[in-house]
Parts: C-alpha cells; structure tokens; sequence
DNA sequence: TAGCCTCTAGACAACGTTGTCAAACGAGGG
DNA sequence: CCCTCGTTTGACAACGTTGTCTAGAGGCTA
C-alpha cells in the first residue's frame, strides 16, 4: 500500500475529487471545498493539511460539477463566419478579453456564412448553457432563440442585426460608409462607378449597396445594372466580375469593393488592368498601405465592435434591463491613392 | 393555472429540465432521457407526447449535467498566443474543422505571449475537463500539465515543443526553413545578411538563428553580432534594429526577417531606404505578391499545422498509445522578388 | 391456461460540487 | 460552574442528467 502521488491505486484516467482529498487529509468534504474556493473559517493547520493533500493527489475541482450546481458556467460563447478571415481576428481577440476581464472563457465556432450550421452552433452552445453569446448572423431568422433569450441568455449581434427578433446588435455605419466611398469617387471625377458586394443575403451587402445607389442619386448619376455585381466573395466570382466591367463597351473608371476578400481580389485584377481603374474598399487591411497604388478604404474598427458587444453583454448579465438597442460604430475613410485616381477616359 | 409555454408560473432566467418535461407529458423522468438522446425502446405515442412537452417548455438539454455524468465533454482546448495575428487564424479555424467533424466544440483563449497566462488558462480548461489540448506554448516549463496529462487529458502542441515533459508536437521545420532563406540570399551574391527575430526565448526564434548560423557557416561567412537582433516583435523595436543594420559603416545588404510581423515592418523600413535591400521572411502572408517589390518568404502551413496537430490529438483519444513524438512539417521557399535583390554595394 | 419471452417504462443511484444547517468545541462573562 | 457566544467542522441535500435494474404488460408456444 504505496502512499505517493501515482499511488492509492487510481485507474489511469480517472481523477480524484474532493472526497479522495478529504478523505487523504481526515477531514470532511466541506472542508476541502472552503480551501479549494478560498473560503474563510478553516484553521491555518487543517488548511495545511488539505493542500497537502491536494498537491499530493494532483486534484483539480470538477468545473463541470461546479457549473451544475452553481448555474452560472463563466463562459461566453461567440459564434463568427470564419477564425480565419482577418476580419474577425481581432473581433474574436477583443471578445476574449473582455470576457477574461469578467473571469469568462470563451467558446468560439465558425457558421461559414452557413444559416444551420450557425444554429447548430448557437443551440449546442445553449445547451452548455454559456451565459451569454455574441453573435455575427449568417441567417436572417432567429426566431429560434426566442426561448433561449427568455430562459435568460444574454445575447449581443455584431456586424449585421439579428433577424426577426428584438436584440442588440452593434453594427458599422455600412450605408454611410458606402456613400462616403462612392461620394469620395464622384468626387474624385469618376461617372461610371462599378460595385461589387457579398452575397445578397447578407445584411452588411444590402446596406452598403444601399449606400452605393444614394450617393449615385445624390450626384444625379444613373446605374447601370452591369455596374452592380452581388454574390460569392470567392475570388473567381470577384475577378469574373470585375472583368466584365472593366472590359464592357463603356467600361467602369473605378470599383467600390464590398469587403475586404473582395478588395484584395480587386487589387490583384486592377494590378493587371491596362489602364487605371480608382478602388476604394470596405474594411481596412494590413499592408493596405504598401501595395501600389495603396489602398483607399472606408475602414470599421472590428476590435472595436467586439469590444463594445462584449461589454453590452456583460452589462446585460449584470442585470442592467433597457430594451435591446442597436449601436451604430462610425467608419473612416482613409485616402491613400487608389481612391483618387482620376477618371481614364477611353 | 395557464398552461401555455410561458406559463407553468417559471421565474424568469430558470429552465425547464427533463422533471418538468416528464411531468408535463405524464411519464418517467427516463423516458424523457430516452426520447431526447434518441435511444430505441420508446412507443411512437409516448414520443410524441414528450416531444410535445419538450416544445411547449421551450427544453433544453443541459449539456453540463450531461458532461458530469458521462465523463466526456466532447470539446477540446486550443491556447494560442492572439487570435488577432494572422498565423493564428487558420490554424484556429482548422483545429476547429476537424474538432466539428469529431462532434467536439473548440474553447480558445489567447495567452499573449505570457506563460503565466498561459498556464492559467491551460488550467482552466482542465477544470472544465476538456478532453483534449492544443497548445501554442508561450513558456518553456510544461511540468505543471504531467498530473493532467496523466488523468487522460491528451495533448498536443503545435509550433513549438513542450517545454521540460515528453508530448507530442506538430513543427515547421525552423532551422530547415531558415537555412534555406538565408543560403537562398547567398547564392544572390549577399555577404553582409541581418536576422531580427523574435525573443530568444520562443523556441523558434532560436531554432530559425540556428539556421541563420548554419547556412553562414555553410558559406563561410562570418557573422558580426550588430547582424543579429533577437526581441520583441513590436513595430517600433523591430524599425530601429532595421534601421542600425542599414546605418551601419558597412550596412547588410540583405535581410532575414524572423516571422511575419517582423517582416511586415521590413517592408515598410525598406521601402523608405534609399538603397535597394534583400528581404526575405520567414511566414507567407496575404498580399506578399502585391508589396514592390514582392517579398520572398519561406512558406508554412498553419492551416495544416493545426489539422495535422488535432488529427493526432484525436487519435490519442481515441486510445492510440504509441509514445509521443515530433511531426515535422516541410517549409517551402517561394521566390517572389525581394530575395532575388543583388547586393547594392556602396 | 401455464409458462416464457420481449418490449416499454419508471424508480433509483450516481456523477462531483456547493449551500444549508446543526453539532462540537473552546473561550469568556456572570 | 453554568451559560452564552463565536468559531470551526461535517452531514446532508440538491443541481440535471444517464446507467442499471426491475416491474409490468402483452404475445407466443406448448
């Protein structure tokens, strides 16, 4: 009957829990527990001889159990389109910290743009019952949250609202940001203006097309509907796109890209375009500066947005009981040269 | 006494649980358990019954109490050094891929670079019994995992090798990769190279001086220590090394940037130097073919360097038992412009 | 009809922790 | 010396689920 660490003959894979501890020191399981949690009223001596015991077993409290008896679990959840979008980076990275500050995990998972896969995501992370989530829709209802919301799981949209339902949300200015960008081209001389965007389902491609066709207007510019191209952000579909417009009989003088993936895209095409072609972009990039001609875009602060969200929601688990509101976050357009190319007539 | 599903007089915030389901449908507590995990043995009427109490309460399964009494989680842990940083991205989202198709959900957090942080958060996830690790170690002191490693929590880490215990680890090939990039700018006639890496305490840093060192000595070269500039990758830090190599009475004439946030700001030192200076960065980046003059890299493959890590990982759990060991991924050097620079002697 | 078998269903314990409550103990005051 | 009070300590139930085991209903065969 060995006594050292491996000993007590555990089966490998099994861990000890309060009760091995106890029973090692000679103490009641409560006991272990106030030590654990650093509770007051347990003599210096007895707590000796319970973190003995504990290093000596190589305990670790069961967080699973704690959770079910606690009903708090200290872990957010946050679901986005894609870790790997540089986009969200630095959203996801924000969300965390603001999370860690308030003592919560975070939990993340990618709906890739894919509506079931998001509720998928969202209903398993309500099962383990995260205290809160946050939230870059890929569909455009959410009814399915309704129980959920009323069982008392604070929940925060970022990017685009949430569809069908009353909730926070904490958007961009897309509409204003988009004019900016198109009103910044009529500016610059440019009539014939090409748009391409993300796919029609989503939010933010609404919003900035939107933006798009009022600065038109604003300038009393008509739009052609070749200038205007929604869909897949894949490149194939981004550069099949924008040759078309840049080869047409009356070809577009500059691009307003819809997103990052489509900018970068445009960059690439534009590189090889003959004659230049203006482009202003959504969302900023890294090096966005360094390519020739660098870069003007109307940049979103995503670390920002997660910040903000995050904060919302951990306002809202404080209790705080306003009605869901939406916050609108400001863009910026920063000129840096592809914005201000002048109008190539042909 | 409303019998909607609002009603049943529930507080705010509490949920039903399978009692309440039971009692609505008027059967047992198991047949609840029986009818929401699928199992046979349940008359189609009784189903439907449940089923309609599970509707009307709006329930929920609580994964907690599911994951205390089954002993698994089904989700694993992945500590990385920030989400924000584009390396780190992909290789998150293809930790989380093949987690997905193991049914598992990825809890994530950052430990910036800290080790203390990085340890708290290992252990956190290990309270919450994560069934397994992907760790990104920031330390170099990984004893404090042995009790879990050995109550079954498998382990894998990825980029760099556990620090101090025998785990298995995923690896780009650092010295390799290094050797290649700086024999690379050898062969284009450069005698005087910088290396500014990362701090020398992150193993890859050392590893890819190493490579530094050896291709030198291959050649031999001589290396003067103003050459060498280990710390941190901080804009600021990295521009004024860059800038003491290029001052220098007798400037390198090619530089070797160690990863690539380092080489993102040679980018940018370089292209305001007056003289025109080899680069070459260890880390392909997005847009590394738009910069002039395009940037030559030693490519990896975080994308794959995360699936092959949590491949292995659920291997482990899936009881494999061979010792751990090293995989090493291959680097690929891809010449783009700004390594093929010849030395501008002044 | 007795005996056996299959199938559905529910009672109960257990997972590992924390909240409640009461017991035991020692010290201090009258 | 008794009583009270405060402190330390442990017994017990509860959190919501799943595994085990047994009861009961019903059908089939002999």
């Amino acid at each position: 009957m060995t006594d050292t660490a491996r000993g007590t003959s555990r089966r490998y894979g099994t861990r000890p829990t309060m009760k091995d501890v106890a029973a090692r020191a000679g103490v009641g399981l409560k006991t272990v527990s106030r030590v654990v949690n650093g509770e007051a009223g347990v003599t210096p001596d007895t707590e000796r001889r319970v973190q003995e015991a504990i290093t000596a077993l190589g305990f670790r409290r069961n967080d699973s159990a704690r959770i079910l008896r606690k009903g708090r679990t200290a872990s957010i959840g946050l679901v986005l389109e894609d870790l790997a979008d540089p986009f969200y980076g630095p959203l996801s990275r924000a969300v965390e910290e603001v999370a860690r500050s308030h003592g919560a995990l975070l939990i993340n998972g990618s709906s890739a743009e894919d509506p079931a896969r998001e509720q998928e995501l969202v209903l398993a992370l309500c099962a383990r019952r995260v205290d809160g989530l946050v939230i870059i829709p890929a569909g455009d209802d959410h009814r399915y949250l309704e129980p959920e919301i009323t069982a008392g799981i604070a929940t925060v949209f970022v990017d685009r609202p949430a569809g069908r339902i009353d909730a926070d949300a904490v958007l961009c200015d897309n509409f204003g940001g988009a004019r900016d960008a198109v009103a910044h081209l009529i500016a610059h001389g440019h009539r014939r203006i090409g748009f391409i965007g993300d796919q029609p389902r989503i939010h933010t491609a609404r919003e900035r097309l939107r933006g798009y066709r009022s600065a038109m207007a604003a300038a009393g510019l008509p739009v052609d509907d070749s200038w205007v191209s929604l869909g897949s952000t894949a490149p194939e579909r981004v550069r099949s796109a924008a040759t078309a417009m840049l080869d047409a009989p009356e070809p577009v003088t500059a691009l307003f890209a819809g997103n990052n993936r489509v900018t970068v895209t445009a960059v690439r095409v534009l590189g090889a375009s003959p004659r230049p072609v203006a482009l202003v972009g959504f969302d900023d990039f890294e090096l966005a500066d360094l390519v020739r001609p660098a870069v003007t875009v109307v940049a979103q602060d995503p670390a920002l947005m997660g910040r903000t969200a995050a904060t919302l929601l951990f306002r809202r688990l404080d209790g705080i009981t306003e009605p869901p509101h939406h916050t609108e976050i400001p863009t910026r357009l920063i000129p840096r040269g592809s914005g201000e190319i002048p109008p190539a007539e042909g």
